[in-house]
RNA sequence: GCGGAUGUAGCUCAGUUGGUUAGAGCGCCGGCCUGUCACGCCGGAGGUCGCGGGUUCGAGUCCCGUCAUUCGCGCCA
């Protein structure tokens, strides 16, 4: 017989009865009525419910151990009687009749309980990770992980991409986050950086004839965290591909995507390919966001016509600024004094002055509300055509400058969606947003800026970097985003020397910063390059959606707290003496007033 | 870096307007119990009320500071 078990905690059925079997696990539960003892024990498969009496030799081991002790059982495999079957349990049919027992190794009291899924601090979660581990929707999560990146990987081989990898230690880049560095012992005074994307390696293997590159690539960047977003580190389904334009890329993740979602959706429907597009300029004005949840129905509308002029005078005397704008945000069904009071206050804690509305209501005619009476019941009945609303609906406004309110009309779109019960559960809903711009105005450094990625190729080519205004540019870049949420960004890349020169010298780089910075990509694209694009969407928020947590922790095994420690290890944490002067290191330390 | 929330037993929490010796459930320890599956019953141990200061006759409760955790903003090409 093995040395530990003939068959998990989770494959003894009614079929199996009278079998002699050896199992070994965790005691998840014990039921000791004195003359009779029953044990849970779990292991990874599942639970089996085992029976000791007292003449079971080592029932007073079994009696006296703690819960989370190991311990090996031999017996025999018994059917319950028709009272006695668990229903609940897969294995509730049987149960082990003990006829040995061995402790395999006991547990000291616990610091929290592995029993039930309580919520418990953050900090012992992370600290006794091994412990929480062993709960079962944490452990259904981190095998969920697994299974959706073998699905991934599989989906990708079975496109034709090749897997690839590149570095961990590399060159820091000057662009975007903050970079881990790693000091050279051999070379004093100089690091490695950390990638915080394989974005040249996987150019460069496009240049490198490879055509098709993927890679479940961990990223480093030293950012803070947020509760969807790990600090540190994360992985990202990362592939490139030669010779295509943007629709090869859509056409190629698309089925990755629509894929891995329908066979962990667990009932939920997904979008089908090809998913909407969405011109990031329309998303803004329709949503308040550049990345949409579309299973809110609520689509935002212009009304600065009805309020021109208009005897509201707050909202006229906004208008005859020219970059001004009113915008609606219906509310269908949201029709009460009640709902837009709460709307107001809730705007009032975002830091906003208020939040204008108009409510029709049964039983009244016309509209409700002091804007419908600042107005008149002309331009009012205007705006309820125009967005096609009913008695027991309501609007609100959002006034100004777009650029500056978006965002904000775009919460309260949310507010609303939810509040009101809009939004569709059980639906993953993709979309496409495209044609972001190449630049954006920086106000505090007052120069142009790039909006996204300085690599991706501008709409238009060479011609338009030299005679439009760089603000008015579009990018072949995209970002694909499910149920609100940024899965990833991707583009065309620029991959033509004298372009990706012009595009830089436009954000106020040198042409000797770029040649130094970029050597190592802007020398292959001398060698002939092929046209290419990628995309690299998270596989951590793919896990969380699929999980359906809101919490980045909930899906990584040993994850960092948001102070970007690993409580269990105790990283980061100082090293000896000997090994920074190896490395060339002198620790000075911030100075605590 | 900034703002909000939280901090009471090993864990989850209650604790009234500031008023006697700070409670409950789970867990733990001891005892009883032959059909439980959140087993049940009896008993017990366990507290720097995060820490420091202040107001008060009196502070878990009010005030100030600080630390920790967390959520958000900035940040994340």
């Amino acid at each position: 017989m093995h040395a530990y078990r003939t068959h998990t905690c989770g494959a003894l059925r009614a079929s199996d009865a009278g079998a002699n079997v050896r199992l070994s696990g965790w005691i998840h539960r014990k039921r000791d009525h004195g003359g009779l003892m029953f044990v849970d024990l779990r292991d990874h498969y599942g639970l089996t419910q085992i029976v000791l009496s007292p003449e079971t030799p080592g029932f007073d081991l079994i009696e006296r151990l703690r819960a989370e002790s190991v311990i090996r059982i031999d017996g025999e495999v018994v059917a319950r009687s028709a009272e006695t079957v668990n229903a609940n349990l897969p294995s509730g049919g049987i149960e082990v009749r003990a006829r040995a027992v061995a402790v395999l190794s006991e547990a000291a009291e616990l610091p929290v309980p592995v029993f039930g899924e309580p919520d418990y601090p953050e900090d012992m979660r992370l600290k006794y990770r091994y412990l929480d581990l062993r709960r079962e929707t944490l452990h259904k999560n981190i095998v969920l992980r697994s299974q959706v990146i073998s699905s991934l990987r599989r989906r990708m081989i079975d496109q034709g991409f090749t897997e690839f990898q590149t570095p961990i230690l590399t060159a820091s880049s000057p662009e975007g986050a903050r970079d881990f560095l790693v000091p050279s012992r051999l070379h004093p005074g100089q690091f490695y950086a950390l990638p915080q994307a394989p974005q040249q390696f996987k150019q460069l293997l496009m240049v490198s004839g490879f055509d098709r590159y993927f890679q479940i690539a961990p990223c480093f960047r030293d950012e803070a965290a947020r509760a969807d977003r790990s600090p540190g580190e994360f992985y990202q389904l990362d592939m490139e591909m030669s010779f295509v334009t943007q629709d090869d890329v859509f056409a190629a993740i698309e089925p990755v995507m629509q894929g891995v979602f329908e066979e962990f959706a667990n009932g939920k429907t997904v979008t089908q390919a090809p998913f909407p597009r969405i011109p990031f300029r329309e998303a803004v004005a329709k949503y308040g966001s550049d990345k949409p949840d579309l299973r809110n129905p609520i689509i935002m509308d212009d009304v600065s016509e009805p309020f021109r002029g208009s005897g509201f005078k707050v909202f006229a005397g906004i208008l005859e600024n020219p970059k001004a704008a009113i915008w609606a945000i219906p509310a269908p069904g949201g029709g009460s004094r009640a709902f837009c009071d709460r709307m107001n206050d809730w705007a009032k804690g975002e830091g906003q002055p208020g939040l204008a509305y108009i409510f029709w209501r049964e039983g009244e005619d016309g509209a409700a509300g002091p804007v419908a009476k600042n107005i008149g019941p002309e331009r009012t009945e205007a705006i309820r055509a125009q967005l096609d609303l009913k008695v027991g609906d309501a609007v609100f406004f959002a006034a100004g400058e777009p650029a500056n309110f978006y965002k904000f009309a775009g919460a309260a779109r949310t507010k609303v969606g939810t509040d009101l019960g809009l939004v569709e559960e059980g639906q993953f809903k993709f979309c496409w947003i495209v044609d972001f711009p190449m630049y954006e105005w920086n106000e505090d450094d007052k120069k142009v800026d790039f909006s996204h990625n300085p690599f991706s190729m501008p709409q238009g080519g060479l011609e338009v970097l030299q005679t439009n205004d760089p603000l008015d540019i579009l990018a072949y870049q995209y970002d694909i985003v499910c149920n609100g949420i940024e899965l990833s960004s991707g583009a065309i890349r620029n991959h033509l020397p004298e372009i990706m020169m012009k595009a830089f010298e436009i954000a106020g780089y040198s042409a000797e910063t770029v040649e130094e910075q970029f050597a190592g990509m802007l020398n292959a694209f001398r060698y002939g390059a092929p046209p290419h694009g990628g995309i690299a969407p998270g596989v951590d928020r793919i896990v969380m959606l699929l999980a359906g947590t809101s919490a980045i922790r909930d899906i990584i095994a040993f994850p960092f707290n948001q102070q970007a420690q690993d409580l269990m290890m105790n990283a980061p944490s100082e090293v000896l003496d000997k090994q920074l002067k190896e490395l060339h290191i002198r620790v000075v330390k911030p100075v605590k007033i």
